[in-house]
This record gives C-alpha cells, sequence and structure tokens, in this order.
DNA sequence: TAGATTGTTAATCGATTAACAATC
DNA sequence: TAGATTGTTAATCGATTAACAATC
C-alpha cells in the first residue's frame, strides 16, 4: 500500500475508527459491516469494499474483530503515535475543548494553550498552563505542533491563525464563523455547526 | 426544482451559504466562483456547475452578487424561516453551544435547554431557562422541536437521545463520544473533532 | 477593446449498490 | 448441515476537472 489514500476512503477509515474505538470501550469483541453501518450511514458494501482493499481483515459468517481491525485501520491511517495540538482561546468552547475526553481517547493531546486575556494568562485550564498569544511563536516551535484549534472569537480569528502559520502550524481547526485566509499549504477546516443543521433540516423538510 | 438534491449538492450549498454570510459581513458586494473556492476547499467549477444547476446567478467577468447568491441558495435549501432546537445538557459544550453567535446568525434559535443536575435546574443559560429532563417531552412537544443536541457526557448520551425520539425530535446532533442507536426515521448526526483531526493529520503525514 | 469570469461541454474517475459465490 | 457474513463482481450514477466559448 504505497499510494496516498482518496479523501473519500481516508474520511471514511477514520469514521469507522471511532465506531471501533466505542465499540471496544463496550466491550465488543466483533461487530459486522452491517453494525458499522448503522452508526456510520455508510453502506455495508462500501464499508466491505473499503477495508478489502487493504487485505482480509473479516471471517466470513462471523464478521470483524474489534482489536484486530482498529489496529489495522491505525496502520493504514499512521495515526499509531501521539499528537500535540495548540488550542487558542480559552473562553467557553476552549474550555469544553480542553475538558472533554475525546482527544485523549485517540491519542491527542492538547500540549499548550494560548488566550489574551492577561488575568487568564497564568491559570490552568485542565492541567495546562494559560500562555500569552506573544509566546506563541516559541512554545510551538519548542513543541513541535503543527495542529492549531482557533476557539475564540470571531474578530480575532485571523489574527490568531496569522500567529499559528507563522509558527508553523499546517492544520487549522477554526471553530469561529470567521474565514479564514491562508497559505497554500496551510490547511483549514470550519467548522459550522450551524451550517450542518440546515444541511440536515433540508432532508427532514423534503 | 421539484427533485430533492443529493446529499453532495446539498452539503455544498451549505458550505456557500455560510462562506456568503460572512462575506456579507465583511461589507462584500460580489463574489467569484474562485473566491468562494478557496475558503470551502471546493472546486471552483464545481462550485459555478452547482449553482447552474437552479438557473444564471452569475454575471460573466463579475462574479455573483453577494445578497442575491445568499437568498437563492436559502430558497433552494428552503432555510429562510426559524428554526427552534432544543440542547441537552447545560455543561461546559453546552454553554459555549448557548452563547455562540452561530447558530442566531443562521435563523437557530435555541429554544430549550435541559439538564439533570438539580442545581441548574431552574438558573438560565444565556437567558433560556434551564429545565429537568422530566420535562422535555412536554417542552418538546410545546415548542414544536425536531432538532436536538446532545452536550452531556458520553454516559448519559444515550438515555438523553431515547428521551429526545420520544418527544418527537427526528435530527440529533450527537457531540459526545458515544454511538447513538435510534428509529430509522430520527438522523443522528455525529461530530468528532478527534476523528477530523486524525483524517486532516494523515494527508499531511502523507 | 482587453481582461475577467461565468456557464457548459466532454471526458475521466471514484462512489454506490445489488447480487451472489465463497466460506466461516 | 443451516445460517450468517464476508469478499468480489458488474453495472450505474454522481463528482470532478480541464478547457473554452460566451459575455460582462
Amino acid at each position: 500500500m504505497a499510494e496516498r489514500l482518496t479523501v473519500g476512503v481516508a474520511a471514511r477509515l477514520s469514521r469507522y475508527l471511532q465506531v471501533l474505538t466505542q465499540a471496544r470501550k463496550m466491550g465488543k469483541d466483533r461487530i459486522s459491516s452491517q453494525e458499522i453501518a448503522e452508526y456510520t450511514n455508510i453502506n455495508a458494501t462500501q464499508i466491505r469494499r473499503d477495508l478489502s482493499g487493504f487485505g482480509r481483515f473479516g471471517k466470513r459468517g462471523v464478521g470483524y474483530s474489534v482489536d484486530s481491525l482498529l489496529a489495522e485501520i491505525r496502520k493504514i491511517l499512521r495515526t499509531q503515535g501521539q499528537h500535540n495540538i495548540a488550542l487558542v482561546g480559552a473562553g467557553r468552547l476552549g474550555a469544553a475543548i480542553a475538558s472533554s475526553p475525546i482527544f485523549a481517547e485517540h491519542g491527542i493531546t492538547i500540549a499548550a494553550v494560548f488566550d489574551n486575556d492577561p488575568v487568564k494568562v497564568g491559570t490552568t485550564l485542565d492541567g495546562v498552563p494559560i500562555s500569552s498569544l506573544d509566546e506563541l511563536d516559541a512554545i510551538v516551535h519548542d513543541r513541535s505542533i503543527v495542529v492549531g484549534v482557533l476557539a475564540v472569537p470571531a474578530e480575532a480569528a485571523q489574527a490568531a491563525a496569522d500567529r499559528l502559520v507563522e509558527a508553523g502550524v499546517k492544520i487549522i481547526f477554526n471553530y469561529t464563523q470567521a474565514l479564514i485566509h491562508s497559505p497554500s499549504d496551510v490547511q483549514v477546516h470550519t467548522s459550522n455547526p450551524a451550517v450542518e443543521l440546515l444541511y440536515a433540516l433540508y432532508f427532514h423538510l423534503t
């Protein structure tokens, strides 16, 4: 498997990863493509097809072993290691992100938190010290962080993104409404729950 | 336009909607397919193709009028009205969601907030009274809510989802890690930032 | 006119699905 | 053996893209 995955396959594999992670926590040993399909809304044939492109991971009549399939997908997606990320913004959303177990579960550590509020700087957020944005460059370099999460007010988003880019961050998760300009070698993922909701409503209304 | 949009088209149109909403706030009158492409990572030809399927909205050599394109897409997606949603969980994530301007901007109102903590019940979250989950059924019926947002601990997610389903909610946004079982007429959208991050990292690492 | 950008064509590629033999 | 579920084929459909004439 030397070729790069297509965007679609990589997106689906990461969905399977999440289902398997949860299934394992629930104590399940085996899972069928049909069960994964129920949780992901991805067609069961598509799931088997995606997986069979990398090997014969399942047992006919039985299904897939949760543990071994998890290991295989992690190998394919190369997500076995630990990853350090930087969180910019220690407000309500920042606090929610920092306290969520969702990152740790997938080997992602919030290694630095930044905020411009002098009252917050020096305190901690879920055990991580809050630093001033002036220290961002030094800290991000120091800890080889390539991912930044924007949880600041929309007005402050572009400036914070610029700082992350200057410091060498290559992936930015933007949880503000703001549109972010960035160099072409930096991926910006904008997540907007309201937009997803309107999209979901369309299919409900029609 | 009597036919239902395909999933892909509806998803892309709602992305354009977000870009246009922000562009308008920035005072832009006109926007080109190329500009929308930069913000959405969707190919410019695809954007023009998507739009031209519904009419000739642009001016050659000029681009699209932000205001009129916004109106057209809202018409296509039928998202012109106001929508009431219920938020379950008044913890840190719930607080972040309730205080975000992102929903109001798209005509979505958080009409009810629920939490099981007796200390929180009776207080308000960003102006919305917090009710006990025991009142969920009555309130959801009363306010004709069809969308519920889960911002509770993972252990409480399925029980909260069951209550929403019983009350008649048809769209659930799940911000917990938990896998949610639901009847086939209820759409569950699970959002997991960690999974999106692993997916983004794959393309960075390869 | 010159430059810019849309709308559209045509060609290719990946996604999707039903069906079913293989096999646990 | 009987039932279940994978792996794979074959056929279809939508997504994607480059190219370019039309036209502002």
